[in-house]
DNA sequence: ATTGTATTTTAGCATTTGCTTAAATAAACA
DNA sequence: TGTTTATTTAAGCAAATGCTAAAATACAAT
């Protein structure tokens, strides 16, 4: 980008470079939690979050079910969860169960929380 | 879809129909969060979203320059924020200021607040 | 070995995303 | 009034997303 930004003229430069910063200092911050929050911010993807949170390991035809969605659909949402390592496999026997992994867990209870408190709604 | 699904055999039907309550009765929080969720998944506006959390309130210009990106493209961000409520904006003469709205604001702490300590990578 | 059960993977496709470039508003000021 | 300053909007496009339908694995049990 060409740097003709409209900054030049009265801009609080202290400020700028403050958060300049601040964003380099956090990058890998920035990046590790944007990885979890684009998966989670998908519908789909945070009602299997909340799921596994509440009942510890589920297999995809569980989920399947109380989704209302395909099995292949379910298992592709799975897949991406488990490339990005928000979520892990266990086989028992045929059945894969899937769970949280322990970092993710943390990272996003503060929501998962919220949720089973049902409080969204009220709470803004 | 049909419903062929792997479940019939030798399913927890009590976990399932757990599941299939609590999802239709956290319904409405799920849309609200993966609203919220989906709009901070992206690198960019995690960035702008902790920056005015950060400065209190920051215009466009501002923000292209911390984020070393062409004001038009930091301007679409910011219209996707403010078209579901994630920001506001008030003007002061020809600068027009973006705030976080307080119900994200709330929403959105305590993964600010894990950013603000930079605590992210040592805490998992 | 063969069949059944549980699950993933692939290919294809319509839709959405995030950017660039260029044109359009909006208010301040000479 | 016209010009400058700050910002948004529109058009276009490559890349990513999320689904369906069909084919492919993986292990268990007979």
């Amino acid at each position: 980008m060409e740097n003709n930004s409209c900054i030049r003229q009265q801009a609080d430069i202290k400020q700028i470079n403050r958060c300049k910063d601040r964003v380099a200092e956090l990058n890998g911050s920035f990046d590790y939690l944007s990885n979890g929050l684009e998966l989670a911010g998908n519908n789909v993807r945070l009602k299997i979050l909340f799921l596994l949170y509440e009942e510890k390991q589920l297999c995809v035809c569980d989920l399947s079910d109380v989704l209302g969605m395909t099995i292949s659909a379910v298992s592709q949402h799975l897949r991406k969860l488990k490339d990005r390592k928000l979520i892990e496999t266990e086989r028992q026997a045929q059945t894969i169960f899937y769970s949280l992994t322990n970092e993710y867990k943390n990272l996003l209870e503060p929501f998962f929380i919220i949720l089973d408190e049902n409080k969204i709604l009220e709470t803004i």
